[in-house]
DNA sequence: TACCAGGAGAGCG
DNA sequence: CGCTCTCATGGT
């Protein structure tokens, strides 16, 4: 008798070293709400729960499907992260931070999403870009279906629908000065001007450099998208949090400047530097770094 | 109240 | 190159 595959909504990966909580709370993605245990959120037209423990994430989707390619690669299971973490320097402050956020992972997400979603970030405080964010899809991405009792959600909306819109519209969702850059970098991509797919097969240098062509991208905008839905983790982007980690980590607090960051960053951490530079965000912005810096100096008084 | 936020771009010397 | 200013809005 032939085996016949009925597509489920529902399904249990095995994990291992992954922490749900801080991947999905850690300034990479605005998207995701938590419901008690569980977390929702949107990923390209799908809807979905995500319950963790510390062997699995089990998921759970509106419709039934028969191919979950899809989560594997938005949230990177198939990545071995001992062989990440064998490539970051050893020394103290990575030690410390890989330690604080044991099971912190980079997720895989799409590029316009994650692009239009950095060109918002400028500036602002990562609760304030989830409001943007939530707004902006809420008034114009299209509505997808969920389960029973939760609600309701949006795809983000696509550069074609963000380009017929006007500056006005999208200052409604309290972008600010950021609307004209996001409007114009819709519009260049609609009009097929810019060609977010190409960015794959190039070098990360080649792909930083085309990416800063767009109006609202700088260096650090992406290098955001670079590590985030690129996958290029030698991207190193240097913001307030990450400018603070290494000067007070490694520079004796001292003012450096990001260019300097750039290098030392590129020569220091190696071929995954972006991955590093997320646990040590994280480890900065949750403030482990200053229960580390405490609990040292405790040790120390009680040695001396 | 004042300051700051996962910055970028323009103008200046 | 490096510095300074502005942009809009809300959190702390």
């Amino acid at each position: 008798m032939a085996t016949v595959l009925i597509p489920s909504g529902n399904q249990h990966f095995p994990v291992q070293d992954y922490d749900l909580d801080a991947t999905l709370n850690s300034g990479q993605v605005f998207r995701w709400r938590e419901y008690g245990e569980s977390w929702c959120g949107v990923i390209g037209s799908r809807w979905v729960r995500l319950c963790a423990n510390d062997r699995s994430i089990y998921a759970e989707t509106a419709n039934p499907v028969s191919d979950w390619s899809w989560l594997t690669r938005y949230l990177q299971l198939e990545l071995n992260i001992g062989s990440v973490l064998a490539t970051f320097p050893v020394d103290e402050p990575m030690q410390a931070a890989t330690a604080a956020c044991r099971g912190l992972r980079l997720l895989r997400q799409d590029p316009w999403e994650c692009l239009a979603s950095f060109i918002l970030s400028s500036s602002k405080q990562i609760v304030q870009i989830q409001q943007i964010v939530s707004l902006l899809c809420e008034r114009y991405g299209e509505r997808i279906s969920v389960l029973p009792g939760y609600r309701p959600a949006h795809a983000f909306p696509s550069a074609t629908r963000l380009g017929q819109l006007t500056e006005t519209d999208l200052r409604g969702c309290k972008m600010g000065f950021r609307a004209a850059y996001l409007l114009e970098t819709a519009h260049a991509l609609a009009a097929g001007l810019f060609d977010l797919a190409r960015l794959d097969s190039l070098s990360v240098d080649d792909a930083r450099a085309e990416l800063m062509r767009l109006p609202g991208v700088g260096r650090k905008i992406a290098d955001c998208v670079l590590l985030f839905a690129y996958g290029f983790q030698s991207a190193f982007p240097v913001d307030v949090w990450v400018m603070r980690a290494l000067r007070q980590l490694y520079f004796t607090g001292r003012s450096v400047s990001p260019k300097r960051l750039h290098r030392f960053a590129a020569e220091h951490f190696g071929p995954n530097a972006g991955y590093a530079q997320q646990y040590l965000f994280h480890y900065m912005r949750t403030g482990d770094v200053q229960r580390t810096k405490a609990k040292a100096r405790v040790a120390k008084a009680n040695g001396a």
